[in-house]
DNA sequence: AAACTATGTGTTATATTATAACATAACTTT
DNA sequence: AAAGTTATGTTATAATATAACACATAGTTT
């Protein structure tokens, strides 16, 4: 069983693992011959640090802080849908937010374990559930 | 295993299972000691009549159509979030859409079977699945 | 290097989905 | 019938998402 239940209640070394995050998702752009332009890094980043998903407009604010420029919608959306793509993040309908997958090589059917109270998301992706189903 | 993934695509009489969620709905509100309003009622058929999931803006013109007035959209996810939270309707975040729940009485966690065609979505709960969540 | 092509971004406007706030009406209970 | 509760109507607006087109940058071809 893939999962990062037990993870994201701990302390963990963040930047650690945004860095290898980061890594892998170098990696994989530049095996599926596309780029991971600042943009597209910058809001997987910002993904990475929260373990909270973030909305759309969350994204935008931050963005914007952080290259000290007006960001607009399009902007956050088209690098999300990029990274969706890639399987680098994951859309939380029920939340309309997004969320860095953990787990961006392994094909997988997700799981999200969601608490309802502080919205940190679990993902999860087991073979017996995937069977079963 | 609790699910309408057979009837869903098969040719079944339509009338009479939507009377007999009516019904059904009835009973519940009584028990629960609520009102099924006119609205609520409608609001509820016009689901069961649509074996797609609909959304609010599409209930919206297909109730003022029924009941031959405009409606404001507050009516309509008023009476779509009375008959959620009596477990008669389901929200489907993916979709922005909402789909008359085919077993009301029984407590389940569902999976839903979404059809990425043509949305058509039957509804699943299986207890092996349940106890590995 | 210049021209060409494809891909990515900026910008404006607008569509779509959802809710807040307050007034009125309809039912319930006494 | 009066008071209290629950439901609806109405207006306005918030929050989320996308369309369309102009411009820019990166990569390729000549």
């Amino acid at each position: 069983m893939l999962t990062n239940a037990r993870l994201v209640h701990q302390p963990h070394d963040h930047v650690r693992s945004m860095n290898a995050a980061i890594n892998r998702a170098h990696e994989i752009c530049a095996k599926s011959n596309v780029r991971l332009t600042p943009t597209r890094e910058a809001i997987l980043k910002l993904l990475w640090q929260s373990h909270q998903p973030l909305g759309a407009y969350q994204l935008q604010q931050q963005l914007s802080k952080v290259t000290d420029k007006p960001v607009a919608p399009p902007t956050i959306y088209r690098a999300v849908e990029f990274l969706i793509d890639l399987g680098l993040v994951h859309r939380i309908p029920s939340l309309n937010a997004f969320i860095g997958c953990p787990f961006p090589n392994s094909e997988h059917s997700n799981i999200f374990l969601i608490c309802q109270e502080c919205k940190t998301v679990a993902e999860m992706a087991d073979n017996r559930v995937n069977n079963l189903l």
